[in-house]
DNA sequence: ATAATAGTGTCTCTTAGACAATATTTC
DNA sequence: GAAATATTGTCTAAGAGACACTATTAT
């Protein structure tokens, strides 16, 4: 086997969630150089018995103690350009994970100056290294693939009303869209939400039923979003 | 810097063209253990200077003499289980690499045992490594790609017919498309395709009209592909 | 009763799919 | 002219978007 040059191989992630009506994303501050100061995507090295997946399900784990199975975790893509750090020749393969809301803060693992940041706060030049870059591409596709999967659920409690989910579109997409068109379109398609037989309660207005996540695993024919 | 354990990058293609009405996949040979014998995907190290994109833009000139500007070429994803290679810790970046038929058979990198084999005859244990599945993932890609993407343009000559293209989606989607459906759809949406003004000869029928890729990044409304 | 939110029905327009009809070439 | 392929047109049905209307709760 001829020579071949090393790498460090790292799992980064970009967590989404909502908080406050708003898109947020799990951010942790850098306490050493390069970068020291700024926000920077959690993760860490790929360990010796670990495939990629397990990595990112671990950092996962230590960052908000949900698993994939709770959450939705999927790769996004690689990056790993010469210069993207000057201590060695790294990487990153990174994976996007949509969380429901955590009803702690974040969770301790080594981190625990992690937090919630909304990405529409976030400037590009206050990540390290190229996580402007990775952050945006994994904005990109959570939005896209709200389009034919089911997966603005997995922003959702377990259980959750047609509203739940409306507003889930609405602020991941930053438009508004219909709630009598919505209502139609989530509940015809056949496996997309599954009736609970339970409402809620409590709230202004008509009491709402509540739906969980149906064995649907594409959404067809896709939800269509507005043109801006 | 905390230890980390090194790891081997490699850039793996997954090439598409259609030859003879099939979809066909380049393929290497391996002369070596492990797997000496099997089908494997072209590939090789990345080097210390260079991106990963730029290694697959390499290896892909290497193997075919096209570079991405002819072709297209994009990442389809990580691969680097701890077990996939027997010799050393590697973690693949794949790409999907779509081109349009050679003149020449492959050209002769240092790889000239490289051929052109139908994805269709194609047994998965025929394959080295975990390339079956890396293969398969790129099916699925391009499958879904034609849908929304103006790709299809990729596996025909710079000036190609209507015909031509429908026959690529005939062709990677295995399925039959209506002619003249297929004609109003890819001539109605604006900047799909784009009229050179010529015309086919010598063939049997009434000439088609030529065209070329439109500017057109995204096929909206999406094309749709039959339940099968 | 009023306000607020949930859910249903109706209309229109776009577009996909089926397929008839026409156009232009080779043999 | 016959056969083959290209291109246009017509009809129908499904689905998206706009929006009136009804339902059920809290105050």
């Amino acid at each position: 086997m001829p020579e071949y040059p090393p790498f460090a191989v790292t799992a980064d992630l970009v967590v989404f969630t909502i908080r406050d009506g708003e898109l947020c994303v799990l951010v942790i501050c850098r306490g050493e150089e390069p970068f020291a100061g700024s926000w920077a995507l959690p993760g860490g090295f790929v360990r010796p018995g670990e495939n990629l997946d397990e990595a990112a399900e671990r950092e996962l784990i230590e960052e908000t103690s949900l698993g994939g199975a709770v959450a939705h975790l999927e790769q996004l893509g690689s990056y790993g350009g010469p210069d993207r750090d000057p201590r060695m020749r790294v990487v990153t393969v990174a994976y996007l994970a949509l969380v429901p809301e955590l009803p702690v803060p974040v969770a301790g693992g080594d981190a625990s100056d992690a937090s919630w940041r909304p990405v529409r706060e976030l400037k590009p030049d206050s990540l390290a290294f190229d996580h402007a870059r990775i952050l945006a591409d994994g904005l990109d596709r959570a939005r896209a693939k709200l389009e034919y999967s089911p997966l603005a659920a997995a922003f959702c409690q377990p259980e959750f009303t047609v509203a739940d989910l409306r507003r889930v579109y609405e602020i991941v997409w930053d438009t508004e869209l219909d709630p009598r068109n919505f209502h139609r379109k989530v509940t015809s398609v056949p496996g997309f939400l599954e009736p609970t037989g339970g409402t809620t309660a409590g709230e202004r207005g008509r009491p709402a039923l509540l739906f969980r996540r149906g064995e649907a695993t594409l959404l067809h024919p896709a939800m269509l979003r507005p043109v801006r």
